[in-house]
DNA sequence: AAAGTATCCAACCGCCTGCGT
DNA sequence: TACGCAGGCGGTTGGATACTT
């Protein structure tokens, strides 16, 4: 026999969440850490599964995470990124401290996909769409002039190109190479607080008889 | 002011991998 | 070694909001 299943969703809320599951959530893993998500829910009073739990933490509840618009450099960045790991959005979010990878990914596919299109750049590939694909560009568009030298040039190197030598780099190489980013944008040398008391020695041990309990 | 349309993003779904039994 | 679950991940959806007509 394996683990026990995460939950069986009978009986369980689904949906946006409310400000009361929010801070038992919250609450809950303030005090006790993250053991294990099944647990989670049932210990912090909540009729929701655990993956549920853990998606809203990640993505909303965190205290490190970093809140507002992604600004142009963050913008840059995640192209860079994007045109040498592809869609791995957890990699990509992990080079942007307090962001998240649904966030990234939402703001890639709603924004950066679009820009990427007016410049005449293929967002998969990050060459340049072929001359008929942008024929069917509406003509209402008005690009600048540098972006209309952009997107008629099929010689360009697109930024996959310009990014091989990058491919093998590490971040903190990546961000020392980039003109648009300094290391200590995204490595201010402050310790992390949040990463200290995931790394504290919480009492895992109050975990230790739960099982008897709940399962 | 109302209706229609576009945009944003939180949350869910389902698959994959690693690991416990 | 096989089985099955937990956690992680990327794709997708649908409700809320903003914008346009």
């Amino acid at each position: 026999m394996g683990r026990q299943p995460c939950c069986d969703k009978i009986g369980l809320k689904r949906g946006p969440w409310t400000i009361e599951e929010d801070h038992k959530l919250m609450n809950f893993i303030l005090n006790n850490g993250i053991q294990c998500w099944r647990l989670v829910p049932k210990l912090a009073g909540l009729m929701r599964c655990g993956k549920s739990c853990r998606l809203r933490w990640i993505n909303y509840l965190r205290p490190d995470l970093k809140r507002g618009a992604l600004s142009e450099a963050e913008e840059d960045m995640i192209i860079k990124l994007h045109s040498q790991l592809g869609n791995r959005w957890s990699k990509i979010a992990a080079h942007f401290p307090g962001r998240t990878d649904n966030e990234i990914k939402n703001h890639w596919n709603t924004r950066i996909k679009k820009k990427l299109k007016l410049l005449g750049l293929d967002p998969l590939t990050h060459k340049p769409i072929e001359q008929s694909e942008k024929l069917e560009l509406p003509e209402t568009l008005n690009f600048p002039q540098e972006q209309q030298n952009i997107q008629i040039s099929t010689s360009s190197p697109s930024l996959d190109e310009m990014n091989e030598s990058n491919l093998e780099m590490g971040s903190n190489e990546l961000f020392q190479n980039s003109d648009t980013f300094s290391s200590d944008m995204y490595n201010p040398g402050l310790e992390d607080p949040f990463q200290n008391w995931i790394d504290s020695p919480i009492h895992w041990n109050l975990f230790d008889n739960l099982d008897d309990n709940f399962l």
